[in-house]
DNA sequence: TTATATTTGCAACACAATTGCATTTAATTG
DNA sequence: CAATTAAATGCAATTGTGTTGCAAATATAA
């Protein structure tokens, strides 16, 4: 599992199956807090930290308050992540999804502007959220 | 000048002129507060959270370490902000830009998301850091 | 099993965000 | 213009997150 150059103990397991049940959905630290019977606070910043600069989970910048992670694609490693997709934030639940599926469409820059890097964080109402709302109609 | 419900103080208006001068351009608080001679940390917190609450200043998500506020449009006002545009923040300088002129592209969600908001972050080389460039190469 | 390097847990620190409150100031009114 | 009122300011204090140091515990390698 974690021969991303990281030593396999009980504590990363835990955290790394919170995301391994829902690949698609990113967790903040709080979140994973949450869901821990014990935990360390400085423990679990520094396994997120390990996990991202091992390639193991992303950062998911949602435009919501908290940061949250998500897991890597299979080919991403400690010298390079390859998580470029939009992520959407539900209002309602607050759940945040990974939008590998969705291509980010190319768009035109002023002049003279060179393009690296483009983060896109979506927010609005999740399918699981909608269908609630429409059968309660 | 601040006829959005907010008095009219020498301290805002100190920080409103530095936005107006370069209208497009984003600051961080960092940003400001080198730019004033005497300052009160927390009454420039204040003031940056007034502004944002009555459609003075947006917040501008470019990606970056540092949250960095631009000015509105014309019809943002407490109650509503109209904001939809790309940032871009430039490698080498750090600036942020307003991409007030660029059309966001629209793209296809998954079934049964509904689209509320989107912030779009670029990052690259901006068109004064790439004359510099082209010029000393 | 032993040796070595990494990980963990706890304390401590740095720093930005946030609040309380008395004082100052801006706008309003007579 | 002077008095009144509500908002803004400045300073102290608090909170909360991110971060580091270090000794003890643990995982891997030999
Ligand atoms: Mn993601
Ligand atoms: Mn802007
Ligand atoms: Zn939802
Ligand atoms: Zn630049």
């Amino acid at each position: 599992m974690q021969r991303h150059h990281l030593r396999h103990t009980s504590f990363r397991e835990q955290v790394l199956l919170m995301f391994l049940e829902n690949p698609k959905i990113a967790l903040s630290q709080s979140n994973i807090e949450s869901s821990l019977e014990a935990f360390d606070r400085i423990t679990l910043y520094r396994t997120m930290k390990s996990f991202v600069s091992a390639g193991v989970l992303h950062k998911a910048i949602d435009g919501g308050e908290e940061l949250k992670y998500a897991l890597c694609h299979e080919d991403c490693n400690p010298s390079q992540h390859n998580d470029d997709h939009p992520h959407f934030l539900c209002q309602k639940c607050g759940s945040t999804y990974c939008l590998d599926d969705v291509h980010i469409p190319s768009f035109q820059l002023p002049d003279n502007y060179k393009l690296l890097d483009i983060q896109l964080a979506i927010s609005g109402i999740c399918d699981r959220c909608n269908v609630h709302l429409t059968c309660n109609l």
